[in-house]
DNA sequence: CTCCGGACGT
DNA sequence: ACGTCCGGAG
């Protein structure tokens, strides 16, 4: 049973390569919700000065409970997401003054703390009372998905059922907290987002991902890429049979490929109605006077996984006797100029071959 | 620059 | 279901 497979190399891992941590050698639920509400969304090499400074300062859930915020917020400061300072407190004076002092004990208590999620309940109840329910963070997402196969979305409301319910299967009932602190180690040691070592992982064996080549794809994550937009005006020159043309290096879309000079822009307004006297060209080509066209009504619109792009185009036609000018100005820009036929023999993004079937 | 990540407010 | 909160690593 890959279960078991699973738990038993886990477990043997954990003893030989988890770091000492001040918040594993205790099970005071109050040290314990601090050091995770810290964690949260942190890594430990940040968290850990904060947590001792939190320590140092604020001993007990009473002492916290009676610091003034301001000196709260100024021991957080630099950690980020202040609001889980702010909670801190809260819920450190609701402890004293609405539960008699008396920590929530269970998972579904513990929910119930601003600040407090499933992860977090999860975490306190297994790692200060021994309950068995499993923590599911980013590490567990990781773990389980490459090594189980399980490639439903983490982001998506099925799929964190989904993942949690498998969690729940598999923490055993005699050491749930060495478990969860396990799995959450072995992801954020061993089983780590980018180029995990899997020549020396202890699943290595019965690893779904690595057998079937997907750990560079899982888990899987649909959480919507923001989509940006961008806008481009494109100048398209041409003068003596020759075209105005730039490969693209900087890091960015299309890299090699060639295309326009352009001026990009942040929004719409920039690229439409694009008045012909008052286009802002580089002065060395406003002195040669050239006949603009401006391309098409609408801007082209093109899309890529994570860019909308519009699009408009400026034709600008110079008479031959000005060539000489227009290579000088292209050559100090890292432009060069281009016959029709090498144009059309050149790789160019889509957009602009659209742009150029449109024109001939 | 992009990616990563728990909880909460909408 | 989606945006917001934040800083660090790469």
């Amino acid at each position: 049973m890959n279960f078991n497979y699973f738990t038993e190399n886990l477990l043997r891992w954990y003893p030989l390569n988890r770091r000492d941590l001040p918040w594993r050698e205790t099970r005071n639920p109050y040290i314990i919700w601090l050091s995770e509400i810290i964690l949260q969304q942190t890594r430990v090499a940040q968290g850990l000065p904060y947590f001792h400074a939190f320590i140092n300062k604020f001993p007990s859930v009473q002492a916290l409970a009676k610091a003034p915020e301001e000196e709260i917020l100024r021991t957080w400061q630099g950690l980020g997401y202040y609001s889980r300072a702010r909670n801190l407190h809260a819920c450190a004076k609701s402890i004293i003054h609405e539960k008699n002092g008396k920590f929530p004990d269970n998972y579904k208590d513990l929910l119930e703390l601003k600040g407090v999620g499933p992860y977090t309940a999860a975490a306190i109840a297994s790692f200060a009372y021994k309950e068995q329910i499993a923590v599911v963070d980013g590490n567990v997402y990781r773990v389980l998905s490459r090594f189980f196969g399980l490639d439903v979305d983490i982001s998506s409301h099925q799929g964190k059922k989904a993942f949690g319910k498998l969690a729940n299967e598999i923490i055993p009932e005699n050491t749930p907290d060495e478990y969860n602190q396990a799995i959450m180690e072995f992801g954020a040691l061993q089983c780590v987002p980018k180029n995990p070592n899997c020549q020396q992982c202890p699943l290595h064996t019965r690893c779904h991902a690595l057998q079937n080549g997907l750990v560079e794809t899982l888990p899987v994550n649909e959480k919507k890429i923001k989509v940006k937009s961008r806008y481009f005006l494109y100048f398209h020159i041409q003068i003596d049979g020759h075209t105005v043309v730039r490969t693209r290096n900087e890091k960015d879309i299309w890299q090699g490929l060639v295309d326009f000079p352009l001026s990009e822009y942040s929004s719409m307004e920039s690229i439409e109605n694009i008045d012909p006297d008052t286009l802002d060209l580089p002065e060395e080509l406003q002195l040669l006077r050239p006949n603009y066209t401006i391309s098409s009504e609408k801007p082209f619109k093109h899309l890529l996984t994570h860019q909308r792009i519009f699009a408009s185009f400026v034709n600008l036609k110079f008479g031959a006797i000005h060539k000489a000018a227009l290579e000088k100005w292209a050559q100090s820009k890292n432009y060069s100029l281009v016959t029709e036929p090498r144009l059309e023999s050149l790789g160019k993004p889509k957009l602009i071959v659209r742009y150029l079937n449109q024109k001939y």
